[in-house]
DNA sequence: TTGTAGGCGTTATCAC
DNA sequence: GTGATAACGCCTACAA
């Protein structure tokens, strides 16, 4: 019951001429070069990743096996036999802002650089997240998750069995690593350069529920609001796109104590707002000032440029994929919280200001 | 020689408490979830995935040990019996601009939907790409290749040995499917719409070489020039960023024979192309009118607003989904070639035009 | 309906 | 140096 079983006579040679397919990537195994090159699979497993001790004529023999069978190792049996699969996942709620593209690119590039895969996992609009996740769990090493896409429980459990998990731009949650851009300074920040401009009646928009960034932005502006003594009203619901920015404000504008100034959750809202405006006959920076965040390219080029808050984004992924590195190497075994700067970006759309206007 | 060996004496409960790290997922193998329902392996593979037979006092028996235990299978086992991986790779050049990244969402979408999960590989910068794309195909049933990020050679070599491969905006090569938008005919019908504007010294901006998409475009721009008499000249050498845009369009602008119109190769480099005529006190579009391609966010809010070319992005990227999806269940045996239809965006930076605007 | 045993393709441990 | 052989964790004939 030796190898006899694992080697058809028929290997290796005339199956792509009888145009069967194949099974990738080639269908050659270890057994098969091994049969070739005179040797045991021992030998040619050393010989192809130089961890033991193998003669110079055993290792050419092997490697003229290895071109002419144009065997690869089977990444599965590898995996399987290492009990690794190396591979990280990511999971984020979508791709469609240049906000998440450019973490995930981040992400991506350091993971590769430390050789592993990346597999991707979007929860937009998807049933049953949690199953996607444990799935996902099954196949990496370790995974990075984005935002309000995955529960506490769901995570919980992933770390309970032992996954190491890296959070991004999300509630902290035990035992796992959190990386994320600041988002309290920096509205505080903002809303103050505002109050700065004379104005005193200031909105809100967005859903401080909906994402834990815009929650702290929502904080921010608040502790900002409140240092100077002025109400800050209830945040004005709003997704994070444009159509929700242009209704949200087609709502404002209709109010009797219509605001001065709008700080949106994004720079999408700030853009619908801007169209919103533009369609009522309203002035933006003139009757109506409005900021938004992340500095995504239409903010340079919309008439007036917006204002906005720009974030490492792509840093970011960067660092998450080297907290998790870190968790998987076992280099580091005390959890990790990073917190990245950002920068105010002073443009039109909030008004012109005596000192600081940048491009 | 039968379980013994293979069923540790102090299986599964105590070890969270140990404070040792657990392997993900979960470590607890089917032999266990066996010996606690008092059953075979055997008999818990067919309850787990209903596969065969099975009794209603086993099933049940079997359904407490996983859920005691918290069993979940290993996907590298599985995949390594049922010799697939569930899996698919997409093979993109970057993710920066929102081309790519819609693409990838329409793709990762549909293959989520048919249970496969999707790696990624951004080729953007890296040293040996055809050993990164080596080793993704050696983890994914199927890949899709986007543009000019993987060589001919390279792509034959994986269609040789068995891999089910889908091209996206891409040239053919033989064996694989290949999706793509319409780029050529679009582009006649762009630059004729500029001719009936008026203008008869027209500029390609961007390098056919670089792009099998801008190479088309630029081939539609000539036959619409010939088609007209007129004379199409050398394209600008240009990339497709907004740098090069700049530099490329203050470039033409210092020439003698400076063009009334600039057909780009994208939205970015048109961005770009904007900025320069602002830069230079140049009219767009009095004194120079320019279009661009993708109609990206950024295009709508750019004053003028950029003519442009819309692509089904995220229709792509769910087509080449759905064509690797046949190929990997052997629906469909022939190539299949998808050519999608772009739509023409009239807006200002073309010139006033009396009949066609949009927003 | 159930269990045994062989196979999936590696890696790695040990004798030789 | 080299080669059996036992993992790795699952699926699935096949026999009972």
């Amino acid at each position: 019951m030796a190898d006899r079983d694992r080697m058809p006579p028929d290997a290796g040679d005339e199956r792509a001429e009888q145009g069967e397919r194949l099974t990738p990537p080639s269908g050659v195994t270890i057994y098969e070069v091994a049969a070739r090159a005179g040797v045991s699979i021992a030998t040619v497993s050393r010989a192809l990743r130089g961890s033991g001790p193998v003669s110079a004529k055993a290792r050419e023999r092997v490697e003229a096996a290895v071109a002419e069978l144009r065997f690869t190792p089977s990444r599965l049996g590898r995996s399987l036999a290492e009990r690794r699969h190396a591979a990280n996942g990511i999971v984020f709620p979508d791709l469609s802002g240049p906000y998440f593209a450019e973490v995930v690119l981040g992400y991506e590039e350091v993971a590769a650089e430390a050789g592993r895969s990346v597999l991707i996992l979007s929860t937009h609009g998807r049933r049953d997240v949690p199953a996607m996740v444990r799935d996902l769990a099954s196949r990496v090493d370790g995974m990075v998750i984005l935002g309000r896409t995955v529960s506490d429980a769901v995570i919980g459990e992933l770390i309970e069995g032992g996954l190491p998990v890296v959070l991004l731009a999300r509630p902290r949650v035990n035992g796992a690593d959190l990386v994320a851009a600041e988002n309290t300074a920096s509205a505080e920040h903002l809303t103050e350069h505002l109050l700065l401009h004379g104005y005193s009646r200031l909105s809100f928009v967005g859903s401080p529920q909906l994402s834990p960034d815009v929650a702290e932005r929502w904080l921010g502006f608040r502790r900002a609001l409140d240092r100077h003594g002025v109400r800050a009203g209830k945040p004005v619901a709003c997704e994070l796109d444009e159509e929700s920015g242009f209704a949200a404000t087609e709502r404002i504008l209709r109010r009797r104590d219509r605001p001065r100034a709008l700080v949106c959750g994004n720079d999408e809202v700030a853009l619908g707002a801007l169209l919103a405006a533009e369609a009522n006959g309203v002035d933006v920076p003139g009757e109506l000032a409005m900021t938004g965040w992340d500095d995504v390219m239409a903010a340079r080029y919309a008439r007036p440029a917006l204002t906005t808050v720009r974030q490492p984004m792509r840093d970011l992924g960067a660092r998450a994929a080297r907290a998790l590195d870190e968790l998987l190497e076992g280099t580091r075994k005390v959890p990790r919280h990073d917190v990245l700067p950002t920068e105010l970006v002073v443009r039109a759309s909030c008004g012109t200001h005596p000192t600081e206007v940048s491009r």
